[in-house]
DNA sequence: GTGAAAGCGCTAACAG
DNA sequence: CTGTTAGCGCTTTCAC
């Protein structure tokens, strides 16, 4: 296998530039890294010199340089493979190599099973390939982010990392309340045997909305309309079939993820509910399958768009010490009407 | 903003490893790189200093070094972007990012809207930042396309580039056959009345699959029972609402993609129509959330696993010159039965 | 405000 | 099979 590095026709160096624009290689460096200390006259003759050279910077050369990589890593862990058959993904994704992109930065994609086990997941991490890491949806627990949480790497996770929440920085919504909301509005519909389907107790979200839904429900609140799912389409289903079975005069769900819920309306179909007539169903995530669904999805807004971007405008900070005490921001969710509630 | 880089802790170069095992620079390097033409001996002892000094390859030097960066697109032009929003998108994702673990890459995610334009995003990819490209569902004319095609860069493109076939590489399946498969199911089934919704004809998969339909129905075939979709869930609903108002008696369905197909079932069940007992429908891609359509539907798969894989695999032996000559694989589908048909 | 000089850690000829 | 020697293109002190 013989190597051909590709020759793209000698780029331009900084070298070019500068013997263009009659400075020197640092002047030229200055510039690339904001001109401050250069005179105005300069940084436009290098800027022209630039242009018309088509040059651009060589990141691996600055990298070695400067010591940093320039990129920054996704990290989604075995348990939340899940995630990438989840539509919200695809947007966070999207999101994150956007706004890292203002940044200069770029997006690896990794996961825990890329690397075997987490452990080696972790050695790569901290080994100083990536400044910076993005950890979505941690649950309790979670080996990989203890392991980051100790390694000093800039981290910034999105949900609130249940036993980190001091020391690490996150980005999130105030889920009690926001399941709060959600629950209240099926209450004000004059709903009176509301359920829920939670998601996995070990995770802030799933925790957190499952407390709004009870703080909503005060003493009308009974373990019977409980049923502890997943995340997962199977456990929405399933959830739903246990609950109508046990509590038959069911009239109100409030599901903690639009693809539980999805799957739940499909459950509730099948024991002959009709939706919303007979039980209401109330989503979390309005993630873009929520209108697809039928009748379409009354949910709970996540603002994905605005949280991915606060990560990674705190990650930034992070990284280049503009911030160093840990970021907390809370983004704001709201009520979807559709047709299931 | 003071930029302070991370340092973490003197991270052990080729240097120290070379001191530790008793061997020069080069040779250290060369086992990092294969170790072809080392003894043995050396080898181990070389394997033997990096795990006592926990040593890991600086790819920025190594990059800068070898001319290579080590990273790969995955270019998503802005008309793709509603893949974002696609669960079979996470897929290719998490397979791509696997993948190109095993040769030592990785991921970078881009899109046209990151860089403004077309245009700037081709001058990035083709300024030498990254080795190659994977290249997402082209459609014809597209203007990125045909300016890396030029470029030289290495790419390798998924579905077949129409007016590029022969000069770049591409894994596909063979639309046609697929779609014919999926319609003489129903024909087999007894269906006689079958139209289509579309995929856009202006792109390889659209085309084909429009082409399978038209060939299995033979003499069969008749424009009235034709909508032409854009992929959107819109599109598949809107379709759907045509195509029973012009064709009452229509008792089959073949849909270009399950996004559009799940949206058609929404819009027939509005009409009144039982599915699959009024009329049968057929998808195509088998994605996650194929089985949460109520009916279950029934479509064609697509092994995005295996097509993500040798995608990879392909570009990796254009990047290092193993291969010359554009390759082409054709990746196998097959139906998958369920409640819909 | 600007230039000179010294590497960053690695690969890749080139001898031997 | 192995060591020596040059850089890769950029950032970053340190003087001026």
């Amino acid at each position: 296998v013989s190597e051909s590095p590709r020759q793209s026709a000698a780029r331009p160096t900084i070298e070019d530039v500068a013997r263009l624009a009659g400075v020197s290689r640092s002047t030229v460096s200055r510039v690339l890294n904001g001109g401050l200390h250069v005179r105005p006259e300069a940084i436009s003759q290098v800027n022209q010199a630039m242009g018309t050279l088509g040059y651009s910077v060589n990141q691996a050369a600055r990298n070695l340089a400067s010591g940093r990589t320039g990129s920054v890593a996704f990290v989604i862990s075995e348990q939340h493979e899940h995630l990438f058959g989840d539509p919200n993904f695809g947007v966070l994704i999207r999101v994150f190599s956007r706004e890292l992109r203002t940044y200069g930065r770029h997006l690896l994609v990794t996961t825990a099973q890329d690397y075997g086990e987490e452990t080696f997941l972790g050695d790569y991490l901290t080994a100083g390939h990536v400044d910076g890491a993005l950890f979505a949806l941690p649950h309790e627990g979670e080996g990989l982010l203890h392991r980051l949480a100790g390694s000093g790497l800039p981290l910034v996770v999105l949900g609130q990392p249940l036993g980190y929440e001091h020391e690490l920085s996150w980005v999130a919504v105030d889920e009690v309340a926001a399941a709060q909301e959600a629950v209240r509005y099926m209450l004000g519909e004059g709903r009176t045997r509301i359920g829920t389907i939670t998601g996995p107790l070990n995770t802030s979200s799933g925790r957190g909305r499952f407390e709004g839904y009870r703080a909503a429900l005060g003493p009308r609140f009974a373990p019977d309309l409980v049923e502890a799912g997943d995340w997962s389409a199977a456990a929405g289903r399933e959830s739903a079939r246990v609950l109508i079975k046990r509590e038959p005069d069911l009239d109100g769900l409030f599901v903690a993820s639009d693809l539980m819920a999805m799957a739940a309306m499909a459950a509730l179909r099948e024991a002959g509910r009709r939706i919303p007539d007979d039980v209401a169903v109330v989503g979390f995530d309005d993630s873009t399958a929520a209108v697809m669904a039928e009748p379409a999805l009354t949910t709970m807004h996540q603002p994905f768009e605005q949280s991915g971007a606060e990560a990674v405008r705190i990650l930034h900070d992070l990284i280049v010490g503009a911030a160093t005490e840990p970021q907390h921001v809370l983004v704001p969710t709201r009520l979807i009407r559709r047709g299931s509630a």
